[in-house]
DNA sequence: TACTTCTCGACCACCCTGGTCAACTCGAAG
DNA sequence: CTTCGAGTTGACCAGGGTGGTCGAGAAGTA
């Protein structure tokens, strides 16, 4: 393992991409090594000479999309926005930046939750822990409750807000699907989602703390 | 084929659950004989005496789906509801009863979609994207405008409340995942979910309207 | 009894699996 | 120029799973 570190950057971004994308798509059981190292441009021989099984490949994966996950994605939030739906359009534009840098690793972690209480090891299982922690912390905490509307329970308001900018954001990766993320000019998006902010705005804020 | 709508209804169901279910999680390549036949607890011979091959009960299974969707949930909606989100919670409420009789075929028609343009026999295929059209005219047809407020975008609200309540039924099935749906009390989650929808209403119908 | 219809699971040929290893390349050291 | 060892390959292995077949018997019917 440590040999693949050795590695230059790019051929290790080549065998991560063709192994993240092979476990994302096919779960860990179903995911064949050959089809990786085919994908990946390299023999056989070298994947488990770089990782000793299949399932320390594995684990190495989980652990750096993880980091990743921390590094590209959480770090850059700015949690100190009080305005709720703010800070979610803030935490939305970090995450599709992110998410067309490499969007294997996002599918990829969405696999490791269904792998229900995985034999990861205890570290990568905290280290998971942590990070939902740490995200579910940086959607609420200081938020300004007194922008709502008073007469509407504040928690189930986060919920629905939260329930349709997933939504939006599902729909739209949906109507996106097979075009790379990274080639698109999300200009007119954005535009989309924002009409869709102030409409939120409109409906769950108090008259008048609708600007900022 | 014939064999099989032969058999008493009984052996018919467990034949047929147990292949929703297994096509259902692992996709049609994935999806084993095998395990169909341990399953049903029926000779491997029998399910090729029935069906003369795999791809044969795929699309009797489909089919099958097709019709138990447009028997016992889509006939059963009241469309003449001129309240959107009153619609949308009868909508739910047939929608949960449907899903308990027979999660399996909820989960199989979902992967059907995602068997992106199978090759499923024409016919099959025509069944299903009038199913999608009948149900998208149920969604929005007749409903009364006039009790949005006038200051947001019709269109956008419809997608906003959907977005929730779908947002809703997600986590509640997640949050009951592994429990037999048949066998839960629902009337508390009816309670929070109703709450949800009382503040939809707030946020989206004009004043004065929310109440019918 | 004789004949048809059901039912089973051992069996088939084939494919793919994770992992190994003898053989090869190639640049650096002596 | 030789030697060495790290890097690299893909044929190969045993094991297991695949969709589908079929001979043999069970059950039902006349």
């Amino acid at each position: 393992m440590d040999k693949f570190i050795a590695l230059d950057e790019t051929k290790q971004q080549k065998i991560l991409n063709a192994a993240l994308k092979e476990f994302a798509e096919n779960g860990y059981e179903q995911a064949s090594t050959n089809r990786i190292v085919k994908e990946a441009g390299i023999g056989k021989g070298m994947l488990f000479y770089y990782f000793k099984s299949k399932k320390e490949l594995y684990d190495y994966l989980a652990e750096y999309s993880l980091d990743f996950m921390v590094k590209r994605y959480f770090n850059l939030i700015d949690a100190s926005e009080p305005d709720f739906i703010e800070r979610l359009k803030q935490i939305a534009e970090v995450k599709i930046k992110a998410q067309s840098e490499n969007r294997s690793v996002f599918d990829f972690i969405g696999t490791l939750l269904l792998a229900k209480e995985s034999d990861l090891p205890v570290s990568i299982q905290k280290k998971y822990e942590n990070m939902q922690k740490a995200g579910n912390a940086m959607l609420y905490e200081g938020i300004d409750l007194t922008l709502f509307r008073d007469d509407v329970d504040v928690e189930k308001a986060f919920k629905l807000i939260r329930w349709s900018m997933d939504g939006y954001q599902n729909e739209l990766l949906h109507r996106l699907e097979g075009q790379k993320l990274a080639a698109i000019d999300f200009e007119p998006y954005w535009k989309e989602f924002y009409g869709y902010l102030d409409i939120l705005k409109k409906s769950f804020y108090k008259e008048g703390k609708r600007e900022r």
